[in-house]
DNA sequence: TTCGTGCCGGGTACGCTGTTCGAAAGGAGG
DNA sequence: CCTCCTTTCGAACAGCGTACCCGGCACGAA
């Protein structure tokens, strides 16, 4: 109320403390730096070290928050299994909503370049994962698929989604990034294909345009489909 | 021919050189070694300083025959998925040789204790998996799949069966080798599940037994069968 | 047989990792 | 004001994969 609490503080008193205000370390705080690094540099760039120098500090300051990196990995993915977003059931559309609902959990994954190799060594347990499991069962039930059916299948679809956003994640880190890149390694596949004798490899050599073809995004589809497709055959 | 050549030589000379005698380093020879450490003490304990104390030497030695750790594990995977047998085709029972294909797969990764994690992250191109991948197609052309559905079915196969193996090895690592070590690990997801609060989420807790129930196997082969039944439903 | 010579084997070291220990510093409660 | 307790953090430990570089062995030429 007073104004006195407004009036800036003497700029000569205690200048230096000023300088060296920083925020208390928190857990927090850590988890956003950590998110900052993984965004900015990817999993291999995100060790205890790293974080702490982002924070002015060292790596043992890190654990008087944080029980190792173990947890602090666990804290980061339950942050980004929050951001995945998940429509509510509609009956006649769940086979079209559990593909989507895959495609963006995958989206989410990707976006943070190589957190899927943590999450798959570390299966999300967290409150944000119960929440999306209990949407994604609510689809299910929705539509009519017995318990435990659903109850299982959303374990192998978030399985599956993990080890795709993986493998994708891999193909990022060996400099494949660019479409041009991804054209030239396939390119490489199908002259190695190609080359294989037609005698010993018979229907490989027969289908090497099936098996190069289609993008990262139309084989992740397929397999989400696959797997509703046979989680409907449950229901009829 | 002559007996000169069988005569051990003279004790007294070069008895050092005898002692330690051994098998000059090879390719084979650290593969070798490096699959035995893997079978006893896990990937985790598989480093270039392991295989090479074992072999008598120190870590740099590797390296004039191996370009790399990864190339190691690459020669490794290719070794273990030679131990795959697929059967030969029987185009009325496609769909049952794909699934006891797959649960034969997954038997081999889980017998070399967390090399799945490693073969995960370098997806098998080796010749072996090549001859494997070309029985898994030979099987699914008897069965009247048309080519691009099996083309990217082996692939999300592969993937799934891969996956599943790693989450495996990941609940071992963490000391769940016994029956009543996941007893008890179960037993405490279940009464965390039965702790949450209903309103918010009212259908995992309607449906807790299905969540927790079902072996490893018995949902590995349930994800197999999804995949399976979505596949055949291309076919029709 | 002897002498270069080239190449494989391996000791050492660099830079990195996660984590622990112990000491210093800060704030809160008696 | 003093004490206690939590937070902070420099240093160090035990690993890791890998690059460098030198010594010694084997082999071809003289």
């Amino acid at each position: 109320m007073t104004g006195t609490t407004e009036i800036p503080p003497p700029p000569w008193r205690r200048p230096k403390k000023t300088a060296r205000q920083r925020r208390p370390l928190s857990q927090e705080l850590i988890v956003d730096t950590a998110m900052r690094v993984l965004d900015a540099e990817g999993l291999d760039a995100l060790s205890m070290r790293r974080v702490a120098f982002d924070l002015h500090t060292g790596p043992a300051s890190l654990y008087a928050h944080v029980a190792g990196k173990d947890e602090l990995l666990e804290l980061l993915i339950d942050r980004i299994v929050g951001e995945m977003e998940i429509p509510a059931p509609d009956p006649d559309r769940w086979q079209e909503q559990i593909i989507e609902a895959g495609l963006a959990a995958h989206r989410v994954w990707t976006r943070h370049p190589g957190i899927a190799r943590a999450a798959l060594a570390n299966i999300p347990v967290g409150p944000n994962s119960l929440r999306y499991s209990e949407a994604t069962l609510a689809i299910l039930r929705a539509g009519g698929v017995p318990d435990r059916p659903a109850a299982w299948f959303i374990d192998r679809l978030s399985l599956y989604i993990l080890a795709d956003a993986f493998e994708e994640s891999l193909h990022r880190e060996r400099g494949r990034e660019t479409e041009a890149d991804a054209r030239e390694y396939y390119e490489q596949i199908r002259a190695y294909f190609e080359s294989l004798p037609p005698d010993r490899f018979p229907v490989i050599a027969s289908m090497v345009p099936e098996l190069i073809g289609g993008s990262g995004d139309e084989r992740l589809r397929y397999g989400l489909e696959l797997m509703v497709r046979g989680l409907a055959s449950y229901v009829a």
